[in-house]
Order: structure tokens, then sequence, then C-alpha cells
DNA sequence: GGTACGCTTTGATCTAGATCAAACAGCCAT
DNA sequence: ATGGCTGTTTGATCTAGATCAAAGCGTACC
């Protein structure tokens, strides 16, 4: 599954970026008709399968990439295996660490998606000639630093139920279809997945999702697909 | 103690910024000679003590400041109190969110310190006007992050010894003064405050602690003062 | 249809770390 | 020096969540 490599430019379909501009909000939103002329001819829309790796932990990463759609996840390993997933990224987030060429975390699509791949040169030039787009990607660094903190008081001091409970919420908050109230989903994760999100084994993970099912929070069809029939009461799990 | 407010201003005194070039890597080697005659007029170095706060989550805090001495924390409390502690900001980091007025998390001063203070206005408007400003900053952030995400895993995956063996690391790396192998700090912090910032007990702090004392990986005098003989001993307890 | 495989749930038991409770140590004010 | 504080250590016990083990369930392939 791993394309973490250099023949990942050889295949794909070339951008066409009229559309981009509407999705690629982080990127193309912030760069002149010439520049993104550019950086299209330069870069390749992709589809990828769930469980393609496209950057490596420890190794060099020579692109960035914008999620046209999917669920990435940025996920840590320790030597001994055990795993930690430190963030989810949703369309349209930028994927890539900017000045950094190592990277500390591996990035791996955890449902079918579609990317857009940029030359890491090209778009290092850019972002230095574009203060646009510096301060757009400054902007989504602050917005993933403030996702991250939030999540380590979840991972430091939330119990195993309120955990999942805020999982759920997670992803209801930044996945699809809602009603005023009521909400329904697929989860982009496997139970394994979800512990390694939280911190946790896969067996809690099943209990405390039986367990708030039994309690009425949520429904569960299909093992992924969730209906939480009422926001307010999934939110009220969460905290005090 | 709480001083995160409009009086914040009147006392401290100025800056005179030529020392200050040195110390305020972040903000002020970014700026022209006559950007920074301008943010020094309006700003002022002021002393503040242990345990106080200058920014309240959930208030709206109408300055910034870059830290000329001492530790600051950044700390999430829930409803319910809660706490855990997000993040150690040491000299001459940055402190406050640029973008957002009002503030996710507070700021809390872990020892006596010295801090810059720049009013928001300005220092907004010449982030816009000054794009190695802005890339300072950026970096910032995505060094935060980087460290949060490293803690993530700390606070999923890791034991309580490695996790107490973690903070230590931390702070022998970004405190003071070391030999080739050995070192020797102040922990900022007391008990308490690691153990918020760890996701553990006071208990289960102090226990640990004194489990790496009596397996000779450090040695404490005095409870705030540690002695790590060998730095890479210690290394070896945190991961596999 | 069957059966094989991966994911998920459920059950029984164990344990790391929490909780409850008590000493202990340093520090200031009287 | 003595008493009162606050922060820390140590001990005894409890429990949330881990671990170990065994069924279910769904899909996919023969």
């Amino acid at each position: 599954m791993d394309v973490a490599r250099s023949e990942f430019f050889e295949t794909g379909t070339p951008v066409a970026c009229t559309s981009c501009q509407a999705r690629h909000g982080v990127v193309c939103g912030a760069l002149s008709k010439g520049q993104l002329r550019e950086l299209n001819r330069h870069s390749l829309r992709r589809k990828i399968e769930a469980g393609c790796e496209i950057i490596a932990q420890g190794s060099e990463s020579s692109f960035y990439s914008n999620i046209m759609r999917g669920v990435m996840k940025l996920c840590k390993v320790m030597p001994d295996g055990r795993q930690q997933i430190v963030g989810l990224q949703f369309a349209p987030d930028f994927v890539g660490r900017p000045f950094v060429r190592e990277s500390t975390l591996s990035a791996e699509a955890a449902t079918d998606s579609e990317i857009c791949v940029f030359p890491r040169n090209l778009l290092d030039r850019m972002i230095s000639e574009t203060p646009e787009l510096q301060r757009s990607l400054h902007d989504q660094a602050l917005k993933e630093l403030d996702a991250a903190r939030e999540w380590m008081l979840t991972l430091g001091r939330r119990t195993a139920e309120e955990k999942v409970a805020s999982l759920l919420h997670l992803i209801a908050t930044h996945a699809e279809p809602q009603t005023a109230t009521s909400t329904a989903f697929d989860l982009p994760l496997s139970r394994a997945e979800i512990a390694d999100f939280l911190g946790l084994t896969i067996e809690t993970v099943s209990r405390q999702m039986t367990r708030l099912r039994k309690i009425g929070v949520i429904r569960i069809e299909n093992f992924r697909h969730i209906i939480v029939p009422d926001m307010d009461e999934l939110e009220r799990m969460i905290s005090a």
C-alpha cells in the first residue's frame, strides 16, 4: 500500500484547477492566476485507497498534498509498536510539514481518498513569495495546534466513555449530513484506529460504544454507520 | 495573582530593545529598525511572579508577550475542575494566539518570569505588513504543533514511569546547565503541575520519581532540584 | 451453499494507576 | 522553639481499563 516514493508523481491525472479553486481552500485560494497555472502544471490529482501511506514517519517527503475527498490520519509509532494517531485531516486540509524535510509522523488515508499532490520545492518557493499563502498555512497550523491541544485534554483527563463520545463528536462535526439536531455519519476509522486515537484498547472502545448505544445516545448500523439522535446529549457526555 | 486585565499595561518598565533583539528571537528579530522602534514605544517589560495568570481561558486578550526569562505553562481546565497542561514555553518563545481574540487556554507563569508585552493591535498590523514576522510566528506554531503531537504520544501510549521520564527529559533539554552527559536543573513545576501535564495523579508522579531515584537514573535534592547523572540512561527509559 | 478470514463484540480475570489516608519535611510567622 | 501551612512521600485498598480468551458477524471467494 505504501506509495511514499518518487514514482508517486508518475501516476494520477493532471489537475484541472478551475474547479480546484473552490476546494483547495488552503493553497490555491491564496495564489494568483499565474501562480496557480504554474502550480497546476506540476501537480497531479490522485486517488488513493484506504490504508495507503503517503508520508512515512522518519522519511523525507518531496511533496505536499491537499485533501480533496476522504480522511487522512496522522500517526506516530514507537519502536516497540505502540501507536498513537495524533490528528485527523479532512478535505480541504493541507497535508505536509512546511520548512522541515523529514517527517516525524506518517500520513495515511483512513478512507478511500482523493488528493492533489504538489512538488515540495515549487510550493516552498511559492510560500516564500506569497504572504497570502504563508498566512493561509499559518492559519491551518494554528487550527491544528488548537485541535491537538484539545485532544491532549481528552487523552490526559477524560474517561474512556468521554473519550469515545469525544471521538464521535469530532467525526460528527467534521463530516457530512446533519439535520437540526440529529446527525448520521460513517466512521472513517476502524475500532483499532479509534483505540489508537484515544489511547485505549479495541475492547474498551467496543464496550463504550455498546454502552452509548444501550443508553440511547447513539445507534449503530453495520459497525461503521452511526446515528446520533440528539447531538446535545452527546455533547453533554463530553465534559463535566 | 490574576493580572489578565487592562491595567496590565500600566505597570512595568519601558523596553530597551537594543538588548532585546538578542533575546526576542521570534518577534523582534524579524522587524526592521523602524518597526522595532515603534513596537518598543508601545511595549513594556514586566516581571511576573510564579502563579501569575497572564491570559485566562475563555477571555479576550489584548496583548501578546515574549518570554524573556522563566517558564510559562499553557493550561486547559474542564468545568468540573479537571485540568491539563497542554504546553510549556521557555524564553524566548512567543505567547499568544494570533488571529483569534478569545483564548481557549490560560497562560500562567510557572516560575518567576520576565516578559515583554506587546499590544495586540499593533503587532497584528505588523504581522500583516511583515512576511518575515509572519514566517517567524508560523515557525513557532509548527514547532509547538510538533511538540504537542509528541506529547499526545506520551499521554496516550506511555506508562506512568515513561511519562515521568519524558517530563524530566523535556525539562532537561529546555533548561540550562549541562555537561557532556550529566545534567542538573530545577524543576519549574510542582508535583501537582507535573501530574496535570502527564495526565496522572500527584501520588503516582511522586512514586515514579522515587522509583527513578532508587534505580539511580536521577538524584533529587530538595524536591525541585534534579540531577541526571547519565542522560542516555534517561532517554532509554522513554521509548521501547 | 459453505468455509475462511478479518473485524467486532462479549466474558473472565488481572493490574497499573487512582483513591483514601496518614505521616513527613521544609518554611514562615508568632 | 513551636505551631500551622503547604507540598511531598509512603502505605493500604479499590477500580477503570488492560489483558486473555472465545464467540459472533459480514463479506468474499470457492
